[in-house]
DNA sequence: ATAATTCCTGTAGTCACTATAGGTTCAAGC
DNA sequence: GCTTGAACCTATAGTGACTACAGGAATTAT
């Protein structure tokens, strides 16, 4: 007899919300428990470790998507974990792509908020920098 | 006689695009514009300048919320620009942890790439270790 | 036995857009 | 002046990844 809990106790245990086991089951990333005679959904160890799998993944910033096709491509152990691997990859060039540009905001923000001195409205730095170009990288220019 | 443009124009001029601009004019992020014989909005240089701000405040990271205030203060240049100042100063907290949280997600990933042999699925620590817990800050444990 | 808690389904809401459908108006070329 | 195609209009629905709610049914604690 394998031992069985509660939507709760999964939630509580895994670190998650009943709602988001929900969900995932919905979507397809949680496979379908089996139901108790009151109809509620009782879960095992193994939809746990996938739990903690998919949460992790997300952690990672990996999409939903991602993670569907890591689940597949645990299910053919046989493979070459090339594409694992490039999963893996792309999000890695993505979180450094996300550090550069906030590294950006970052100095425009303390380069806004050093020049305010702090008066009035109307002489506001933070307002001002908004309502210019400054180190803007989209493409605009004024109505000709 | 004010030069006066179309969405389509405004869109070009500010980098954004049509369907943002008539989201923005629903949300009240900017005045609604006079319309022609025909029903169709015409801009003024005045809406560019709205529609700079906006953009580069989202382009900043603001929420909406915090950009309708920033409109809001700019209404009243008497005031003084302490509160313009707090939304910028929290945006930049944000911003910082938002830095260092992603700092460590690439060492994670990088870890975690630079442990795979790149074999087969069975023994790829790239699925392996979203599997466990790694450096997971997840309040989680297995169910008791 | 009763009360409090947890669970169920189904639906709607969030954020900041983006896309589509079905129609009207405008601008350019002939 | 006429035709054609692009740009415009409104209204509605879809996106991603949940979150929140309503109105019940089941379980657990007292």
């Amino acid at each position: 007899m394998e031992r069985v809990f509660s939507i709760g106790k999964l939630a509580e245990a895994s670190g998650s919300k009943v709602e988001t086991i929900r969900y995932y089951e919905q979507i397809g990333l949680l496979p379908e428990p089996e139901r108790n005679a009151g109809n509620q959904r009782r879960y095992t160890a193994r939809h746990y470790e996938r739990l903690v799998f998919v949460l992790h993944a997300r952690d990672l910033g990996l999409s939903i998507d991602a993670i569907r096709q890591l689940i597949d491509l645990s299910q053919h152990p046989d493979l070459p974990c090339r594409d694992a691997d490039d999963i893996a990859q792309r999000r890695l060039e993505d979180v450094r792509q996300r550090i550069a540009r906030l590294k950006l905001l970052e100095a425009e923000l303390e380069r806004t908020l050093s020049s305010c001195s702090h008066g009035t409205i109307a002489e506001c730095k933070v307002i001002e920098a908004l309502a210019q170009c400054g180190a803007c990288e989209r493409h605009h220019r004024p109505p000709r």
